[in-house]
DNA sequence: CGTACTATTGAGCGCTCTCAAAACCAGTGG
DNA sequence: CCACTGGTTTTGAGAGCGCTCAATAGTACG
């Protein structure tokens, strides 16, 4: 409160070493000090890899999860091992916040792919936010996020058909990577169709169809989990077919 | 902090005249104080009636809202006067939460029948979280909660069929009306049928067709918006049968 | 090179939507 | 008292999207 050193946004990028703190201390006036010790409740493992898990069904909620590198998926098992994918997490995005009112984990994550995660102790994270006001507004700001992101998937799934579906799919995928400082028309897709089905609440089959049809109107390459947007405006016309343009989240 | 007079749950319910405070401050340790300072934030307004609105989409984000009695509906507007419901909400329950990170309202929230609703402005909320810890971590529980509950509706919007969406909507409005201490078994619906079909994703025929069978099969008796549920439990049943036999897509 | 898995492609069917019309309700005015 | 209006709800018949079942093709890995 004393010295109020706001830092720049390109300090916070240097203070965190990583891209991990970037979710949580982008927008904001942190002190190097409150960054310092943001930074030191952040627990990092060593790489994860295809199938791990992050945490499972039923377990108790400690931590919540940012990925660093690589992907995660999380879903909801039921019994017989039937499951419903709830979402793709792509680096810099929070696992875990459903969580946090039960503290039990509802659903389980695993990783898609080889991955570097960042642990945060929740316990520890609420102390800091309770003395760093602009922190606290920023955790505020993430949860509120994921009720919109979770609200654009209602929609999506209560009103749009299987065309639009996908569509959706490939821009969001496109705009996060991007966000991300990768290429946003050419990325690979670490789930099977499957779970992109699953997540979209397709079977595989339309999903595979729908590919096709892309292919040959001429919208997209696809190799496998390679994927080429070769008219992504022509993807988002899709969108807008049944719901014209939505001007909404645009976050930084 | 020097005096950490926690008080008990009756207390907070006396000193929440009404059941708005009770959302933020149910399950906390929370001094008479504080309890005071939360109380002093909270507006007020005279009942609103049908057709009013708490908010619109488009507009900046002030205040959270908080129903106190009857009921309010959310929904994200299109052109061409299409709208997707997104929620309804019942006394106790929070509207707003999804526009704190945007700070413009994505959706628009208008009361479906005469009804009482509090007003928390937020920046003086999060003023007061900031001081409270026990306050912000209610707060954390809340956002989490929606979270939560938006799972379980894509699950159900990209999971289930017809007959499965509405059970599960009679069997969640039965659970909220009951911990507000109304009648689970025997309610009103304020919302049409065409709003009930638009929230669950189905056309406003397949509604009323389930409706009709439902009785038909005992489960329940409707007369226009008025629901008595003859068996409860016949019709949380029909919620587990898909997910014992789950023959659809799975994956690994 | 064989096995297991994932992805693609095809054919038929069922759930739910769409279109259409009738029944019902509340309010209004002749 | 009754017709008229505008709204919601119910009921019926047909069509289409996407699922299911089934078979083939492609890929990873031993």
């Amino acid at each position: 409160m004393t010295e109020q050193k706001v830092i720049s946004f390109e300090t916070i990028r240097v203070a965190c070493k990583n891209c991990t703190l970037s979710t949580l201390c982008l927008p904001m006036g942190l002190t190097t000090e409150d960054v310092e010790r943001l930074d030191d409740i952040v627990r990092r493992s060593k790489p994860l890899h295809r199938g791990d898990y992050l945490f499972r069904s039923g377990e108790t909620f400690r931590s919540l999860y940012v990925v660093k590198t690589g992907s995660v998926k999380t879903y909801a098992p039921s019994e017989e091992g039937g499951e419903q994918v709830l979402g793709f997490h792509l680096p810099g995005e929070i696992i875990g916040l459903d969580a946090i009112e039960t503290e039990v984990h509802a659903c389980s994550a695993r990783v898609l792919e080889t991955s570097a995660i960042c642990e945060l102790p929740f316990s520890r994270l609420e102390q800091l936010t309770a003395t760093i006001p602009s922190l606290q507004h920023q955790m505020y700001r993430l949860l509120s996020k994921e009720i919109g992101h979770d609200t654009e998937m209602l929609l999506l799934l209560g009103k749009k058909n299987a065309e639009e579906r996908l569509a959706a799919f490939l821009i969001s995928m496109s705009r996060r990577l991007h966000q991300r400082g990768l290429s946003p028309t050419d990325f690979h897709l670490s789930m099977s169709r499957h779970e992109i089905g699953n997540y979209l609440g397709l079977a595989v089959e339309t999903v595979s169809r729908l590919f096709t049809r892309f292919h040959e109107e001429g919208l997209l390459k696809v190799d496998r989990k390679h994927v080429q947007l070769l008219d992504p405006a022509g993807i988002e016309a899709i969108l807008g077919q049944s719901l014209a343009d939505d001007h909404r989240a645009r976050s930084s």
